[in-house]
DNA sequence: TGTACATCAGTGAACGCGCGTTCACTGATGTAC
DNA sequence: TGTACATCAGTGAACGCGCGTTCACTGATGTAC
């Protein structure tokens, strides 16, 4: 029993941590909603939990670190959507799986615009992003090659890129990351529709369809169709 | 003579207000470079330029009006960039006009990351852009919609999209932007290409080609070729 | 050409505000015996 | 089970800073007669 007590033990003092600290980065994402992550203020976060301002430093060593859990908290969100979506299709259907892939991003992207932005639009200036924050970011990017990877998998397999290859030079670290399993226009293709799919999210949530696109839901629906279409055969 | 005078009159006081604007707006430039457009400070120009910040109010009436020149500014820079590379080859050439355009917006993009950031990236919060900024904001689009209209004008005249047509309902505002002379699929098609173009650009600048994509310019040139090929008969 | 007046650029002080971060502190909650 | 101690959460005052904007003002530059 004190065993268990011990184990749980820092359930009653850390569970009410954990609720606090979720609450403070609520909190700071409804302040990045209406000011963005320049202005993102710790004494408002304060005010708004009734509490002092230095008492946030309890959670969050500074204003850096509370910006980066919420990049981190952005960058799962979307991965962990992306991949439940692509999780729901025959693993064969590649088709299916890329259209998934590209609306799960769309649709996120569309319920957390300023999460979006925070980290897909403009880099706040002056923060350096640590390195915790790249596993999360790359889990869309991953999800999204991982089916390309699939598809493409039938044909022979290929190794590194030819010396000589500017294209497989280019692209030598993606190359690496996928094993060599893509020929270099192969992933140039990947590069194209990842994007595609955020230049018309980007275009969409960043206010440059006004005027011309009225429904940019359909415009970009029947765009993943057409990408599947000349990425993938029938 | 009074006359020429009367009509130069305004050259000796304005053309020295003219440079001190300039100058104002070249200090804000700067400054968007290390500390972004949310932080941009009236004070910090007036401490770059020598003088008092409340001199800078007899330039712009506000932080948001100085805003607003910069991205006007900034939208007139990349539209004036993109419509030279694409006079630059014949009219019937539309394959590399379509590439000489999106060489040139990239180009001017990586060369003025900030101002890029500034009108691609996401929006100022709390800035409300005037009607003003329309017109420059959408010299790079009809630049590149004019490529396809001319390219497709081969093709029978269309009409507005038909009763019923979806996606046609969706790019309505689009269709009638252009008098009706693409279809649908052809509008949707160019919308494609503006949020290929700027998608790939984001990804490089905002840093999400980082241990992915070494030589992004290839990348990018490879690309262009490759929606060429797709978008239009060789 | 010369004078009287209006316009404009620029000053410097002030208002009222908000910020991140530090520090010594008080109590409450947990830990070890 | 009870006590002594260590850990931790939260406080409130303070430091030093920067900001946009207003206002009454001084001089210089242009305008009209």
């Amino acid at each position: 029993m004190t065993d268990v007590a011990t184990a749980k033990a820092p359930g009653v003092r850390a569970r009410v941590r954990a609720a606090l600290t979720a609450e403070i980065k609520a909190s700071a994402r409804r302040q990045l909603v209406t000011d963005g992550p320049a202005a993102l203020s710790l004494r408002a976060i304060a005010r708004e939990l009734d509490m002092a301002s230095s008492a946030i430093y309890r959670y969050f060593a500074s204003r850096d670190e509370l910006l980066t859990a919420l990049i981190i908290d952005a960058y799962n969100a979307v991965g962990a959507a992306v991949e439940e979506a692509d999780a729901e299709h025959e693993r064969s259907n590649y088709r299916g799986r890329l259209i998934a892939v590209g609306q799960a991003a769309r649709s996120w992207a569309v319920s957390n615009p300023q999460e979006y932005g925070l980290i897909y639009g403009s880099p706040v200036p002056g923060y350096k992003a640590p390195p915790d924050t790249i596993d999360p970011a790359v889990r869309v990017p991953t999800a999204l090659i991982t089916v390309f990877v699939e598809y493409f998998e039938g044909d022979e397999p290929v190794g590194p890129p030819a010396a000589g290859d500017e294209l497989g030079a280019a692209l030598l670290q993606l190359s690496e990351f996928t094993e060599h399993r893509l020929t270099p226009s192969q992933l140039a293709c990947s590069v194209q529709a990842w994007g595609e799919i955020l230049g018309l999210v980007s275009l969409e949530l960043f206010g440059h369809f006004h005027n011309a696109v009225t429904d940019p839901a359909h415009v970009f629906s029947y765009s993943m169709e057409q990408l599947a279409d000349r990425t993938m055969r029938p």
